[in-house]
DNA sequence: ACCCTCTATGTGATTGTATAACATTGCGAG
DNA sequence: CTCGCAATGTTATACAATCACATAGAGGGT
């Protein structure tokens, strides 16, 4: 069984096979296969299952480079012949994040795939508001001012949301 | 000097007359006083209307210290006489948010009074895990690394979320 | 092979969060 | 007065997330 490797979605798509990630220009379709074959890798050294349903949630998601809701990737998944309830998007999302393979982005309550996977990190997001492009960024919050105050009154810093909110490049040169 | 006496609520409340905000003790009857009182002079000098559903909501939430959900106010407002449909409160929201009297909590979907009014700020919160406490602190993302890859790529910041979670001060004493 | 167990998936139902669309009201400016 | 605008009321619906329960597979131990 072989699953259709040029998915059947219907939004516009770059006419080449390069697109934005970070803002930048590179090579999506490498992109891509890397960073499947990368997760396949990681999964098969730490024991993890990445099963169909993850791996295509995962694909979807590093296909776009921007994140998606819920229910566009359960739309999707019904498309491919998944199960269709809330509950089969939300598994494989949670396994998916919980792993590191993808971030939700609080703001957007929608998720993207991780840009630098394997490496533990904090990451900081920034999300064009016109266009929903997201990039992922570095962050230590709890070095800076923040992380004084939780010292300061004893809070215990587990996990941060970082996310900017505001104009990505291509946006700003359109306007 | 009783500052559980108005709410209806069935949430556990101190014994005594003071409450936690930013995870320290103060005294939250003149608290929710000036804040209210404040409000109310800022929007006459910049000619914004407090209508009647848009202070009650504010009340609410200084007097809370914590995040309530938009259903939740929205159940209030119910028992108050005001309307009952979401867009009541989502309305009312809108208005205190983009005024800065109120801060969304992009994590947990839910609302704050700020801490700080007045101040032009880009806010940073402690959110515990266990109790739902939720303190507002400064941050200053856009001076770190974030700001600098966003200076890097050309990406113009206009509002930042930074949101940490973990244990507060009280939660963890009671461990 | 077998059973056992644990994980993952499928499905229906429900709760919570948020917005669209449109009617109505009330107030201020000309 | 009436026109226009901001705020509110109301209906309906979209989107987000979880609960509960049934079924299916994979792997381990015997």
């Amino acid at each position: 069984m072989i699953w259709n490797n040029m998915t059947s979605d219907t939004r516009p798509v770059p006419a080449d096979d390069s697109a934005l990630i970070g803002f930048q220009q590179h090579d999506h379709e490498t992109c891509v296969e890397t960073a499947l074959a990368n997760a396949e890798k990681r999964c098969r050294e730490e024991g993890l299952r990445l099963t169909p349903v993850r791996r295509k949630v995962l694909e979807m998601l590093v296909q776009e480079h921007r994140a998606l809701g819920a229910y566009a990737i359960l739309d999707r998944l019904r498309e491919e012949g998944f199960g269709s309830q809330p509950p089969v998007a939300y598994r494989a999302l949670d396994f998916l994040v919980e792993n590191g393979f993808v971030h939700k982005i609080e703001r957007l309550n929608a998720f993207v795939a991780c840009a630098h996977p394997g490496a533990t990190h904090s990451p900081a997001f920034m999300i064009c508001r016109k266009c929903d492009a997201v990039a992922e960024a570095q962050s230590a919050p709890a070095k800076g001012a923040l992380g004084a105050a939780a010292r300061a009154v004893g809070f215990e810093i587990e996990r941060t949301v970082v996310e900017a909110e505001g104009v990505c490049p291509d946006c700003t040169k359109k306007a």
